[in-house]
DNA sequence: TTCATCATTTAGATTCATTCTAAATTGATA
DNA sequence: TATCAATTTAGAATGAATCTAAATGATGAA
């Protein structure tokens, strides 16, 4: 109760930072981003959002993603290969993708990635994925979806 | 010219190791990674490959790179969100991807990345993304194509 | 060498995520 | 309340990647 309270609170505040429009299907995107650790495709919040807000376009949220992408409240991942997945904790971290199930979950741990030779590159950024079987996918042995030839993979 | 011998060789090699019938389609797509180190998308290899062999299918460079893929001798990498780039490169590597241009090079050194806290999954590797600006773009100050939402893209 | 088999190639259709378009709507401001 | 620019919308368009089913061709056995 409280948390959409203050999810809806939140919700404004960006937008008034960012000085988008507070439009309800915005509302309903930053509350269902708020807080949110599942790391969502633009699919996932359509349906998440559009269950409770029926007759809303998946352009808007395309629309709403780019905007908080462009103005840095959210990051953009690109470590599913399948489609793009979204995490409103804008603080450096790094991730972990179950090869399996595709599940991702946040590593909260700061690296020393000084990198001896940039090759003439100006670095900005950097970001680690972590590729591996999560608590419920490692011991079914099922096939796995997204394995082979992927980062540094092992043999399991 | 030697090259071109060589990495046919190579080609032929590969095929016999990995069980796979030597077509021409296949020594050639073989012939053109072997030493490749400008992680070439999927229509990068069409491009180069048909030229010097027309006729041949799109269709071909994708099953191609599956099979190399599943094999473990091509890493298929996700780090331009445009489009996925392989490097035949298969040794422990890592990546520094321009913001302007899309050029991805390696960054050939080896970090420490133990995780204190796996959340129970069962790790078995990763690679890191470096973001940037490369020599070539770092001056020119054109609008970034994928800058921000990115990794931990810090302000230039 | 010839043949049969099965992997591979092929063109084209298909899928799916994402972007674009242009018209209708609506939030913010005067 | 009227205006205007931002936003939403449905649907079309794009583009990467996959799938299909038929034709082709590499390979190993005879």
């Amino acid at each position: 109760m409280m948390k959409q309270t203050q999810a809806k609170t939140k919700a404004k505040d960006i937008c008034k930072e960012l000085g988008l429009k507070l439009t309800p299907q915005r509302m309903a995107i930053l509350a269902y981003l708020d807080g949110n650790t599942a790391h969502p495709s633009a699919e996932d919040i359509y349906g998440a959002v559009s269950r409770r807000f029926p007759g809303m376009s998946l352009a808007t949220v395309y629309n709403t993603l780019a905007s908080l992408r462009d103005k840095g409240k959210l990051l953009e991942l690109t470590i599913d290969p399948a489609k793009k997945r979204y995490d409103p904790d804008t603080r450096p971290h790094h991730h972990l993708i179950c090869l399996d199930c595709s599940r991702v979950s946040d590593i909260d741990h700061v690296f020393d990635l000084d990198v001896p030779d940039s090759l003439g590159y100006e670095i900005t950024g950097n970001h680690i994925e972590f590729y591996g079987y999560c608590p419920q996918c490692k011991d079914k042995d099922t096939a796995p979806r997204l394995a082979p030839g992927r980062g540094h993979t092992k043999e399991r």
